[in-house]
RNA sequence: GCGUCCGUAGCUCAAUCAGGUAGAGCAUCCGGCUUUUAACCGGGCGGUUGUGGGUUCGAUUCCCACCGGGCGCACCA
């Protein structure tokens, strides 16, 4: 780090343009060819050539890279241009020229420091390679990691689509509450904080599902919302503890209508970032056009295993076939849940997809409205896209009473050892009792899309800053846990177990 | 959480297998070069080898613990 001190550089800086849109304007002309025309740019100094009489520069903005052709003769302060570091930003004014090698240039008949850099770049060619330093450095990385910025880029186009697309069919956006009283509408482990002044335990939310059917029941027919949820679980390539949740609400609509609306709003995005319904994951290839495949759970444990499954089967006979599939089998287990494991074990993983798995056994979907023809199965589906699930959904179950029951078999659950159900939500049966209309809803993983959609293979590759330890050997911010001084709790960046 | 692999200069990597005072490229600094493309050429600066213990005459290298990370499994979206 140098230890001169910062120049001083201006407040503010006029661009007319950027590299894209120059590119776009003069890249098809001939070499060596001056184009009597100005413009003004700024970005990062990415690389530079000095030749003695005429220093190369290579200018980095958030569209492009172009090159700075600064002779000694043209150049105001030559000397300072020639001694800028990599990775300072600069604006530069100058003709738009091609050279005689045929690299479109800016000769620069003024140029401006914006910002020195005091630590050196990471190395011009090999960037960054090291996933903790790319994970916590974004700021570097995102300069230095083209797919790393494409990806990111790609996730903010995603979002912006997925909005628009849904508000162009009436859905409004809504934002509902993060902190919850009961941490209920999906089932995970969640995160445990404490309000002082109501001096009240409250989780960070891992579903918003149940506030948004409250806002169906109160009228609004067409809802979404995109946000942050947090589970309390392990971290891995395919999980940060808090992701993005695209939640949809639909009402008068059923699961079937969701499925259409799944595979229409996927291709259509694939379409826009990928320019094809075609498109690469891994070494593989997915046809994402619509219509995707539906077959029920039961026809795809069939298909991969031979075995002629039924919900009305004997709970020990599914048991012992469960067995014979190395499901570990549990006390509490019955059919449906039995089902479920052997969709797993057996099934689930030999899936490539687009296919959306279609009726889940009641037991294992506590917010799912019964199939209206087979009892025990529920209108509910997960579509499995790459190999992986994309989106949980379901025509919702709107009996208040069925609710009850259903949240009461979870704490039966809880009590027989299991350690993840769904929390009791008495109030939102009592929403229920006001009527909640038939409605369609829907889950999707914001991030898996993204990482779907961009090709990558880690989360981590599509959220800006993953969730990771604390860097050691660098100050990341005090605890602020305590209202009160208090020496005793206070003790660095760490965070309490239990809230006090 | 368990298993396994990794951590050497600001960055990218050598040296570790078979222990003998840590090297290179880039960046940075100095000098040269009027059409370069990761420019090139010459020179300089830069390391408590993640941290702490142990074995040894001697540890980047072997052993233990801890810290951080990758991958796999488990759990999920």
């Amino acid at each position: 780090m140098s230890d001169s001190p910062t120049p001083s550089v201006p407040y503010r800086f006029d661009v007319d343009s950027n590299v894209a849109a120059l590119q776009a304007a003069h890249g098809e002309i001939a070499d060596g060819h001056e184009t009597g025309q100005t413009a003004t740019i700024a970005g990062r100094l990415m690389l530079k050539r000095d030749q003695g009489k005429i220093v190369f520069g290579v200018v980095q903005d958030s569209t492009g890279r172009i090159q700075i052709f600064a002779p000694a003769k043209t150049t105001p302060d030559f000397e300072g241009f020639a001694g800028l570091n990599l990775g300072d930003w600069i604006g530069v004014t100058g003709e738009v020229i091609k050279t005689r090698r045929g690299e479109l240039s800016i000769r620069p008949s003024a140029w401006t420091l914006l910002a020195p850099t005091r630590r050196p770049f990471p190395d011009k060619w090999h960037g960054i390679t090291d996933p903790d330093t790319k994970y916590r450095q974004r700021y570097v990385d995102l300069w230095v990691s083209p797919e790393a910025n494409d990806a990111l880029r790609n996730r903010s186009r995603i979002l912006s689509l997925t909005r628009r697309w849904l508000e162009d069919r009436d859905f409004i956006e809504v934002e509902t509450p993060m902190f919850h009283h009961v941490a209920s509408g999906a089932m995970a482990r969640p995160f445990a904080t404490h309000h002082n002044a109501l001096d009240i335990d409250l989780f960070l939310r891992i579903a918003p599902e149940l506030y948004l059917k409250r806002l169906t029941v109160g009228g609004f027919e067409r809802v979404f919302e995109i946000g942050r949820v947090f589970r309390n679980e392990g971290i891995s390539t395919r999980h940060n503890p808090e992701f993005t949740m695209l939640e949809l609400y639909w009402a008068y609509a059923d699961y079937h209508d969701v499925m259409e609306l799944v595979e229409n709003l996927v291709s259509h995005l694939a379409m826009e970032i990928c320019g094809t319904t075609t498109i690469a994951y891994g070494d593989r290839e997915l046809d994402l056009s619509a219509p995707w495949r539906r077959a029920t759970m039961i026809d795809l444990i069939s298909e991969h295993t031979g075995l002629e499954l039924s919900i009305d089967m004997n709970r020990d006979e599914l048991a012992s076939l469960a067995r014979d599939q190395g499901v570990e089998v549990k006390d509490w287990y019955g059919p449906g849940k039995l089902i479920l494991e052997i969709y797993e074990k057996t099934t689930e993983s030999e899936l490539w997809g687009p296919v959306f798995v279609t009726d889940y056994p009641k037991e294992v979907s506590p917010l799912s409205r019964d199939h209206r023809e087979t009892p025990g199965l529920t209108e509910r589906f997960e579509a499995i896209v790459a190999g992986r699930e994309l989106c949980n959904a379901f025509s919702e179950l709107v009996d208040p009473d069925e609710q009850l029951a259903r949240f009461e078999e979870q704490e039966a659950e809880r009590a027989a050892g299991e350690a993840e159900v769904m929390g009791m939500d008495r109030d939102y049966v009592r929403a229920l009792e006001y009527g909640l209309p038939p409605t369609g809803g829907l889950g999707i993983g914001v991030d898996r899309l993204v990482m779907l959609l961009t090709d990558s293979s880690s989360i981590r590759d599509v959220v800006l800053f993953p969730t990771l330890r604390p860097e050691q050997g660098i100050e990341v911010g005090g605890s602020h846990l305590t209202d009160e001084a208090d020496p005793e709790d206070d003790a660095g960046a760490e965070v309490a177990e239990e809230p006090t």
